[in-house]
DNA sequence: CTTGACTCTAACGTCGATGTGAGGCTTTAG
DNA sequence: CTAAAGCCTCACATCGACGTTAGAGTCAAG
């Protein structure tokens, strides 16, 4: 398929399908007349670009996730000494992630209990001369403190 | 304290504090001359504000959030209309983040198992100063078609 | 009082991701 | 064949999240 289409089909401009393959991303084949012709896998593939590039991800690691997806095992360094760096640097990716998900999951749990809070209240019997310090009552528990820094 | 010992304390540069302020993230209060005061509590709220930053949350929903996560309940208003209201947006913002969440997951799961992929060639029979890597040789399927897609 | 560390505002620079034309081919529908 | 629609390559503009610098005020210590 062409540009539009995978566009079309993704959600994605053209302009960042452009900017995509700019970055090593996407590597369609070209027409005769220079347009880029793109695989049924490059819509899935899209999709992960724009997952992993909203999670903040290093465009450099997305690029080795992307490779690894694409090539397969190819995009593995035979040098062993190569393969541990890469080990190295992924392994830091993913802890650094994984810590940003707990961190970001104890921020929505804490955001659930006042959102339950806040329709609890308004399904009680109105009490109008309450006044707005209803922090008083109510059953929200210190929320955990120290939350993971980011970097 | 002011804004130096709250930078060296949250490793946020004084610039970002600054920032943050002037996005409604943080709202220390002045002395006198113009100097930011800010509150214990605010070491915390850095946290994380980085934290939902560094994920890439548009900081209009980091701001929504984060009054309410660390202003508590203070906010919550009194007229059963407005706290419905409140309540509708603010469950817009818990959703955003747990698919936002679920995104950062995919993308974890993902990296997780490129990692394993290489550890896996990389641990020979017995290679010194290599911690436990003992991940099943190519097990590398195709990864789960599309995720989320992000906005 | 003077110095030096700290802070202030204001403004310009940067970088990644993306939008937006300009100018010019190519493909498709009629 | 011709016009519309799609695509191409620059290349400059924008936006968020900062960094950096400049010029000036504040404050504790010597």
């Amino acid at each position: 398929m062409r540009i539009g289409e995978l566009s079309a089909r993704t959600g994605a401009s053209v302009r960042m399908l452009r900017y995509y393959e700019e970055q090593g991303l996407l590597t369609p084949v070209r027409t005769e007349s220079g347009y880029r012709i793109y695989q049924e896998s490059d819509v899935d593939r899209v999709a992960r670009i724009r997952c992993m590039l909203s999670a903040a991800l290093p465009s450099g690691v997305v690029g080795q996730a992307l490779r690894f997806l694409l090539d397969g095992r190819a995009a593995i360094p035979d040098e062993p000494a190569d393969r541990a760096r890469l080990a190295e640097t992924l392994q830091r990716e993913l802890d650094l992630l994984t810590e940003k998900i707990e961190s970001l999951r104890s921020s929505r749990d804490l955001l659930a209990t006042i959102v339950a809070d806040v329709r609890g209240d308004v399904v009680g019997p109105g009490h109008p001369g309450d006044p707005g310090g209803a922090v008083a009552r109510r059953s929200v528990r210190k929320a955990g403190p120290a939350v993971g820094l980011a970097r």
